[in-house]
DNA sequence: TCTGGGGTCCTAGGACCC
DNA sequence: TCTGGGGTCCTAGGACCC
């Protein structure tokens, strides 16, 4: 085993305004000027300029809500460009991970990375470095926040950000303080800026006198979780320098696959919300694809407009379970339209809409399974000649013969054996999966 | 008139089983 | 009046994140 560092070193990179960033690499006449980005259907500002926030926006404002006098002191408003962001996202995460071989991409525009190696001096040189060249190759600037813990290094990313401590350079690592100085930093800091504590643990943590940063750090963790929940008491764990949240280097693959749109106008024909819904279900089913899994059930659901309070409000919802686990777009968004026929009530004034694959599992575990299902002299058969293609081509043959089915992979090995020279192309084989 | 689209984890409560 | 004790699985809902 390698030697475990006595402090880990986290290091919490993301850019700044992302999405505002990406469109002033492309449009450098934005630069300086008053800029957000708008959600679908151009309804909320999901991203905002710093000359933005200055005038006033607030994250997730509906565009129609910003006062007029904001308006015209020349904000812009772009709609979003998502393929844009992610490409340059992408981008952005492969300059972040030649630094370390760890690295855990966090959202589209965030990265934790393993700094634990050398001396602080060396971790922060290593930050600077890497902010000049992601600004240099691609031209998004960002913010680095060091610290012993996940919630450390948000914590350290967001004084970075607000140049709480002065010349940071937008870097800024908790170990550059000492004990007091820390203290004093996180008394300035209000508990809502902690990672994991949204608007509503704020008010409840405030009534109960914890409201900085620091009090939180301080308080009792066995109240804390009485209170509250085994999440809020990590929380104070991590803002003490024990780490419980791990630096996930791989991606995990997703457990839940949501699809689901907003309507630019409400609808209310069946045959309108059926179009909808296919077109998620089997944008469900791509993703599902990509992942390499399959899914249990399709949940369907719909929604009026919630804004609208004087009209009558339905928010049906249905999980349609599937018979077998699958990826394919005919049978989910079958059962996607099953379950809208099972809900749709004629009258209603529909706002949104969206499809939701759920139970889901990597699609090799559920081809494993099936051996369960065959009966035993096939199944042997079976396993030898796997075992002879395993020896002869290794695991990943291997992977592949499974995932041709039992016939295939057996007559395939007895023209193998009959006429020697002869090399299966095992990819080549039709998937026969029951 | 206009109000995003994804995700995660935790908890509580009911059904069901032995 | 009072009615076991545990376990699992599922669902709904809440809170959080970006």
């Amino acid at each position: 085993m390698s030697s475990i560092p006595s402090k880990r070193r986290i290091a919490l990179i993301d850019g700044n305004n992302f999405y505002c960033s990406c469109e002033r690499v492309f449009q450098p006449k934005l630069n300086g000027r008053p800029l957000i980005v708008l959600s679908n259907n151009d309804g909320c500002a999901v991203s905002r300029s710093n000359e933005a926030k200055a005038l006033g926006v607030k994250m997730g404002q509906p565009l129609f809500k910003i006062p007029a006098e904001i308006k015209h002191q020349g904000l812009i408003a772009l709609s979003s460009n998502y393929a844009l962001y992610s490409d340059l996202s992408n981008r952005m995460m492969r300059i972040m991970g030649e630094v370390t071989p760890r690295q855990e991409i966090y959202s589209i525009d965030e990265s934790f990375i393993d700094l634990s190696h050398g001396s602080l001096a060396r971790s922060l040189a290593t930050a600077k470095e890497l902010r000049s060249r992601i600004v240099r190759a691609i031209g998004i600037p960002t913010c680095v926040g060091i610290g012993a813990t996940k919630t450390l290094a948000k914590l350290a990313n967001h004084v970075a950000k607000k140049s709480i401590v002065p010349d940071l350079d937008g870097v800024f690592a908790w170990e550059s303080l000492n004990e007091a100085d820390v203290s004093a930093v996180m008394a300035t800091i209000t508990v809502g800026e902690v990672w994991g504590v949204g608007r509503r643990l704020t008010e409840q943590l405030q009534s109960m006198g914890i409201c900085s940063a620091l009090d939180l750090k301080r308080a009792d963790r066995a109240t804390m979780t009485k209170r509250f929940s085994v999440v809020l008491a990590r929380t104070v764990d991590e803002l003490n320098g024990e780490a419980c949240l791990v630096l996930d280097d791989v991606t995990p693959s997703k457990q839940q696959i949501m699809t689901s749109r907003s309507f630019g106008q409400t609808v209310t024909e069946q045959d309108q919300l059926a179009a909808a819904i296919t077109k998620f279900a089997s944008r469900g089913a791509e993703k599902l694809r990509q992942q390499r899994s399959v899914a249990n059930a399709v949940q369907v659901f719909a929604m009026t407009n919630r804004f609208a309070v004087d009209e009558p409000q339905y928010t049906p919802s249905i999980l349609v379970p599937l018979s077998i686990a699958t990826d394919d777009s005919m049978r989910i968004t079958r059962a996607a339209l099953y379950g809208l026929k099972c809900f749709y009530r004629p009258g209603f004034q529909y706002k949104k809409a969206g499809v939701m694959l759920t139970g889901l599992e990597s699609r090799r575990d559920r081809q494993l399974d099936l051996f369960s299902t065959y009966d035993e002299s096939r199944s042997n058969r079976l396993m030898a000649a796997m075992d002879a293609v395993n020896s002869r081509y290794g695991r990943d043959t291997l992977r592949l013969a499974i995932t041709s089915g039992t016939g295939a992979a057996a007559s395939a090995m007895r023209r193998e054996r009959k006429s020697p020279g002869y090399t299966t192309q095992w990819g080549e084989i039709p998937v026969a999966v029951c």
